[in-house]
DNA sequence: CGTCGCTCCTGGATGC
DNA sequence: TGCATCCAGGAGCGAC
């Protein structure tokens, strides 16, 4: 599923693909994908529109017209945006095809048809539902080790669920949050404000660590991620907990967990991530 | 306001 | 072998 580094790995390729092209309309299958405007507006409002610049928030991208407007995508979990030509026969759940000046084709896949797609004037982007409240950028700045630990002290919530709440880091994901608590040694159940100040060090960095390593390796590929060319990433070699349960801790040996919290799977070495 | 549980959806895995 | 059921998951929503 698209988290932080797998929509930065695909904004990557879009930037190489399609930054500076005009798209020329948008061909919607399934109207639902589309969000605030019908198909027949999506086309209009396209068509002729310059491509000026890809942006991440969050594990959103942002795509940058002519004439003040931005296409904001969500892949959630099972969506695509692919670059191709014409004649490539489309991939299953084909939703949207985005026709561009070059005659190549930006298409919208998504099996599970969560993926939604808006078209938002560049002045209302703070307030987009979804934009707005995002959390602090996990990569950038502003996250900073005193932000984050200052943070920890005030929540009660376990901090697997904090993780995932985009509202306080945007970014991070179900795979991200498993592997950065187990490079922490940090149990996933454990209260955020019982963290101590060590322990909250040490998330920190596995959070920036597990997030860069993974747009190293171009993102992690385990059912459906592919990046804007089709190709898929190899941060799933890198993986020390996210789906080997019942195989052996890489670091102790014992084996490795799977539990839900919060409604999520969560993945540990419940010897090296004591609670 | 924080937290929780439900919902959307498909297909692969599992159960009988 | 075939059919039914369960489950995965991000974010928005309503409930409390």
């Amino acid at each position: 599923m698209p988290e932080l580094p797998e929509v930065e790995t695909i904004r990557r390729s879009l930037e190489q693909n399609i930054k500076g092209k005009t798209f020329m309309g948008a061909e919607v299958f399934l109207e639902k994908m589309v969000k605030g405007v019908s198909p027949l507006e999506l086309n209009s409002e396209l068509k002729g529109r310059e491509i000026t610049r890809i942006d991440r928030r969050g594990k959103y991208l942002i795509i940058h017209l002519t004439g003040g407007i931005a296409m904001v995508i969500h892949l959630r979990m099972t969506g695509q945006l692919l670059y191709c030509s014409p004649e490539q026969e489309k991939v299953r759940h084909t939703h949207i095809i985005f026709k561009l000046s070059d005659m190549c084709q930006l298409r919208f896949a998504d099996q599970r048809q969560f993926g939604k797609i808006s078209l938002v004037s560049v002045r209302e982007l703070d307030n987009f539902p979804g934009l707005k409240g995002l959390g602090v950028e996990p990569l950038g700045e502003t996250f900073s080790r005193e932000f984050f630990k200052k943070e920890l002290r005030n929540r009660r919530t376990k901090i697997k669920p904090l993780l995932l709440d985009q509202t306080f880091i945007a970014g991070i994901g179900n795979i991200y949050a498993d592997e950065a608590l187990f490079r922490a040694m940090i149990n996933p159940e454990r209260i955020a404000s019982s963290l101590t100040p060590r322990e909250a060090s040490r998330l920190y960095l596995a959070i920036r660590t597990v997030l860069q390593e993974g747009i190293e390796n171009k993102g992690t590929s385990i059912k459906d991620y592919v990046d804007g060319d089709g190709n898929k990433g190899s941060n799933q070699g890198n993986l020390r907990v996210y789906g080997r349960e019942g195989e052996p801790c890489v670091k102790c040996g014992k084996e490795i967990k799977r539990k839900s919290i919060g409604g999520r799977s969560s993945h540990f070495c419940p010897k090296c991530q004591k609670l």
